[in-house]
DNA sequence: TGCCAGGCCCTCTTTAGGGCCTT
């Protein structure tokens, strides 16, 4: 079985929208290569001014921490070569995408990774989920957690944990041989009604494929 | 001074409104 690897990141930020002059203070990243997380990356960044008590006490993250920490520019940096073109997951991929692109402008470069929302995902693989916050995913899941959230290298791995489970859940449900991220891109923009159809089509299709390549495979032996 | 996100997605929809998610 082969899957292609994914990284699922997490930005904690002095607010909700660079638009607004906001930037990240702590980037969390986790690689994934077969089910597995393989790499992880973690760093606080010092965004330039004060943060709010409103965003000390949700993180923890204190104008102290961030003080100390190495400039947005510099972690970005080398954020941006960590990740490489692998694609990407993050949790509500339209916020931390905004960061990030908004980031990478600042340093004269620019995303070419295909990005994908888990939270999209699971709407349409747990719509019986009371809601679809991480917090609540994670314990619908079963995942293990320690009860830390918002921070970011929890809160990438705890996403890194529900994407491995819905993958999980998508090879079971329509049994199939790979679930490639372009599926997974797929699944976040189609309506939720039409969800099912889609994977089931799709199933179909790929076991097709495999059936021919096996045929073709017999042929030249 | 006061205000400021924005894309998705459902529905009592499409000439719109409001809840959900992220910090």
């Amino acid at each position: 079985m082969h899957t292609m690897p994914v990284i699922v990141l997490d930005f904690e930020t002095t607010g909700m929208s660079p638009d607004l002059g906001d930037r990240p203070i702590e980037v969390g990243a986790v690689r994934i290569e077969h089910d597995l997380i393989v790499d992880r990356f973690q760093e606080l960044m010092n965004p330039g001014f004060t943060i709010s008590w409103f965003i000390e006490s949700l993180t923890g993250i204190s104008n102290q921490l961030v003080a100390e920490a190495p400039p947005c520019e510099e972690v970005m940096s080398r954020f941006a070569d960590w990740i490489g073109d692998t694609p990407l997951v993050a949790h509500n991929a339209g916020f931390d995408r905004k960061f990030l692109d908004a980031e990478l402008a600042l340093l004269g470069r620019s995303r070419e990774n295909p990005m994908t929302c888990s939270m999209l995902a699971s709407r349409r693989l747990f719509p019986e989920s009371p809601n679809h916050k991480l917090a609540t995913l994670v314990r619908h899941c079963g995942i293990f957690t320690d009860g830390t959230f918002h921070r970011a290298l929890n809160d990438a791995e705890m996403t890194g944990h529900l994407w491995i489970a819905m993958v999980d859940l998508l090879r079971d449900r329509y049994d199939l041989d790979a679930v490639p991220f372009s599926l997974m891109q797929d699944l976040s923009r189609i309506a939720r009604a039409k969800a099912d159809r889609y994977l089931r089509t799709f199933a179909q299709q790929q076991r097709r494929v495999s059936r021919s390549l096996a045929q073709e495979e017999s042929w030249t032996q």
